[in-house]
DNA sequence: AGCACGCCGACT
DNA sequence: GTCGGCGTGCTC
């Protein structure tokens, strides 16, 4: 909606310019109206702001402007329409002015009744208030609103450092082809494009060309700092260089394969929902190596062709070379990217990219959902559909994927979710036709998938300390001399999970945290997994003092990489752990000696689980398939089952059969048959039946209500003074309180109340409710903090 | 979320 | 006598 259609012609600047409309002195004259404008700040505010409209300024609802509040400056969105002060409202005196609005295309209503919507179902922040909290996860880009930076070039011009060395030649031959380069490139599409070479320093053909820093280290293969050095010693001349290039736009090419049928009707299926404009929801459930991502590909190939934009989803981890690889054989450039390791202006730079829509594709993590998108956005992909870390866990409790949908609701766009092992809540959507789903049984190409055999640990005879049974040793053996590879997984990080002195019975333990702490032999300390603290590794026991008792108990992945190592000397090794790789070089070089054949057993944590294709890959081994299992979370056998139906997959791709082990403790548990008999569907009904006898999700819903405090009495206090309230509902039940996952974490005390109510029971009305009751009668203690957490992933 | 205001302990 | 610890409450 616009305020004053007639009579203004809304603030649009984009194209125009980055000054932004300035009322320097903003006190209204009296004879004018007086417009006020109901403001929202990204922070968890109560309420929404007021603030007085400079006259002479129309302003249009969802547009971006600079607010003073207490003793800052805050960028806020115009929330609602602005109206007349009337009687009733505060003096006129007490409003401050909007001090300007910035040059950015207003997030539109969509958006603004997506924030809306998700703040309610968040039930963000806390109980209560606007949607602040939510809008805070869309501005977290302070610098979206600053003038672009220059860009700075250096070019040669003639001079030469006092020292010359090769990574300084090698720059400097970098310039020269970059010079010879563009001359040619000048000649041939001179005339061509108008606004490519504007910039001065190409006006003369024989000046040489400029490049930035980055862009100069990485054509002469050397590191920035040799550049920078070259700067510093007066040896490159600096030149501003004209805007960076804008977002490559990508352009479908020809597939380089034909689609077996079912891809093609899944494909067809899709492209024809991305044509109806409106909101169709799909499951794309597909095994591993079925062709997913190619199946979607073409949806987002449709999307472009319907002029509206598309935006993938992914688990951080998968964001891989692999995936751009395949996105680029596509569409011809990589799409734009959104991940927690791009740099400022990287940041800055995309986000305004996606605000002005000049973005048609972008891949991201979770957090791309709440980038400025207009109202062209057509399609939405969430790949690995199931993976947990679309649960944001902290600060604002949000599920990625159950909020795509949502947004994907009003863009009226498309959403695939994709996995091979979606979640039984995505399943029973499908079983009940409020997804589609299509399904793609086979893998492409000529492979099938793994054969999943258990070995029952309780048969196996392994030396104290040793972990491997022999039926996994035989088969790396086997893999060795066939020159294929083996991958073995075990999902936990460092050496062994617990240190424990033998001499009187010790347990180094988190002094913050209900956890026990894990030796990393690699960093030489002990780690805690939940916060990180660290200390080094003890020599004698901290309590009794006693020397060489410290035993270190159970495997961790270095603790097996040891093993291996004795046992295959000759053996070429890849450990892929997140604690090992320091630099994305490195992992990259690791991954491309894989894919060449240059290791011959790879150990990984759970970043191998995904996103990676290696294809001379023939065995994978898991040293504990139970790990998971044991702790009776709700989803503890569905993860498991997910997790490690992705890992066996990763053997035998192409050409190669593959299969795998599984060492368990519990081979005739559910979970465990399931995998070896390759029987997921019969595992699911099993899960579903489980659930709905329970009235667990799907069936029912679930919120967890977790208080947290530095000291336990006032924590009990409070939490019984919550029980105490609990107000009678009939579809709804509380349970609690009981001690949280983790009873202490980051030094915090955490009791949690389980909220369980049937499909149709209105929990969040509920919830505040309740809290409301209790508020009226006690004061919240200033170091209680609670966290709603709707639909709950993981608790016991 | 910041930030200022305000009320109790060890310092030049 | 003051500097500064962080508990409390407000921001149009």
């Amino acid at each position: 909606m616009i305020l004053s259609q007639k009579t203004a012609a809304p603030i649009q600047t984009t194209q125009q310019t980055h000054e932004a409309t300035q009322f320097a002195e903003s006190v209204v004259s009296a004879k004018q109206a007086f417009m006020i404008a109901p403001v929202l700040v990204p922070l968890a505010v109560p309420k929404l702001y007021d603030y007085a409209v400079p006259p002479h300024i129309q302003l249009i609802e969802g547009a971006f402007v600079r607010v003073p509040l207490g003793t800052k400056k805050i960028t806020g969105i115009v929330w609602q329409a602005p109206r007349l002060w009337q009687k009733g409202d505060m003096k006129q005196s007490q409003f401050k002015p909007i001090e300007m609005v910035h040059a950015c295309p207003p997030l539109t209503a969509q958006t603004r009744n997506f924030i809306e919507r998700m703040a309610n179902y968040i039930m963000a922040p806390h109980i209560m208030g606007p949607p602040g909290s939510v809008l805070r996860l869309f501005m977290r880009v302070p610098a979206a609103f600053n003038p672009p930076p220059p860009l700075y070039g250096w070019r040669d011009n003639g001079t030469r450092p006092a020292r010359m060395t090769q990574a300084r030649q090698k720059v400097y031959a970098a310039l020269a082809i970059a010079s010879k380069d563009k001359d040619r490139g000048d000649s041939k599409d001179r005339g061509k494009s108008k606004d490519k070479d504007k910039d001065s320093q190409h006006k003369d053909k024989n000046q040489a060309h400029a490049l930035s820093t980055t862009d100069l280290a990485h054509a002469a293969g050397v590191s920035a700092n040799v550049v920078k050095g070259l700067v510093k010693a007066g040896a490159l001349e600096k030149v501003t260089l004209a805007n960076r290039a804008p977002f490559r736009q990508p352009v479908p090419k020809d597939r380089p394969f034909t689609f077996s049928p079912e891809q093609q009707t899944a494909a067809h299926v899709l492209c024809e929902a991305v044509k109806t404009r409106s909101f169709q929801p799909y499951l794309l459930d597909g095994v591993t190596g079925s062709g997913k991502t190619e199946v979607y590909f073409e949806a987002i190939a449709e999307t472009l062709a319907q002029g509206r934009k598309a935006l993938v989803l992914l688990p951080e981890i998968s964001l891989t070379a692999q995936f751009l690889t395949r996105f680029e054989a596509r569409f011809n450039c990589p799409p734009a990217l959104w991940h927690s390791g791009l740099s400022a202006s990287a940041r800055r730079r995309t986000w305004r990219a996606v605000a002005e829509g000049q973005v048609s594709v972008l891949a991201g993590a979770r957090s791309a959902l709440f980038l400025p998108w207009g109202d062209e956005l057509g399609l939405i992909i969430v790949d690995e559909e199931h993976d947990s870390s679309f649960k944001q866990e902290e600060g604002v409790i949000y599920n990625a994927r159950d909020m795509a949908v949502l947004r994907a609701q009003f863009a009226k766009a498309t959403i695939i979710l994709s996995s091979a092992t979606p979640t039984l809540e995505t399943i029973v959507n499908a079983q009940n036709k409020r997804y589609q789903r299509l399904a793609l049984p086979k893998r492409a190409g000529t492979a099938d998938l793994p054969r999943i055999k258990l070995i029952d640990m309780r048969q196996q005879h392994i030396d104290a300390n040793r972990w491997l049974a022999l039926p996994i040793i035989k088969a790396i053996e086997e893999t060795l001399a066939n020159k294929t590879q083996s991958l073995l997984f075990l999902n936990r990080r460092g050496y062994a999970p617990l240190t424990l002195c033998r001499a009187c019975g010790y347990r180094y333990a988190c002094p913050h945290c209900d956890a026990w702490l894990v030796a990393h032999h690699y960093k030489r300390a002990l780690i805690c997994h939940h916060c990180g603290t660290l200390q080094p590794l003890p020599t004698k026991c901290d309590s009794c003092g006693a020397e060489d008792k410290l035993a270190a108990c159970g495997p961790g992945i270095e603790r097996i990489t040891e093993e291996v190592t004795q046992t295959f000397p000759k053996a070429r090794l890849a450990v892929l752990s997140s604690d090992l790789i320091t630099n994305t070089d490195s992992l990259r070089e690791t991954l491309a000696a894989i894919v060449a054949g240059k290791i011959d057993i790879i150990i990984g944590t759970q970043i191998i689980a995904k996103g990676h294709h290696f294809p001379k890959l023939a065995f994978v081994g898991v040293v504990d398939a139970d790990l998971g299992l044991g702790n009776g979370d709700l989803r503890a056998g569905e993860r498991v089952f997910q997790l490690l139906s992705q890992v066996a997959g990763r053997a035998g791709r192409e050409k190669i059969s593959g299969h795998a082990m599984l060492q368990t403790y519990m081979p005739e548990h559910p979970v465990m048959q399931a995998l070896a008999d390759g029987a997921r569907e019969a595992f699911i009904e099993r899960e579903k039946e489980m659930r709905q006898t329970a009235g667990m999700p799907p069936f029912g819903r679930l919120a967890g209500i977790i208080l947290s405090g530095p000291d336990l009495p006032p924590l009990n206090k409070f939490a019984q003074q919550l029980a105490a309230a609990v107000p009678p509902h009939n579809d709804i039940d509380v349970f609690g309180p009981a001690p949280a996952p983790i009873a202490r974490l980051r030094a915090n005390y955490r009791v949690r109340f389980l909220v369980k109510g049937k499909k149709t029971a209105p929990l969040q009305d509920f919830i505040k409710t309740w809290l409301d009751l209790v508020f009226v009668r006690v004061k919240r203690p200033s170091k209680i903090r609670i966290t709603i957490d709707i639909d709950p992933y993981r608790f016991l």
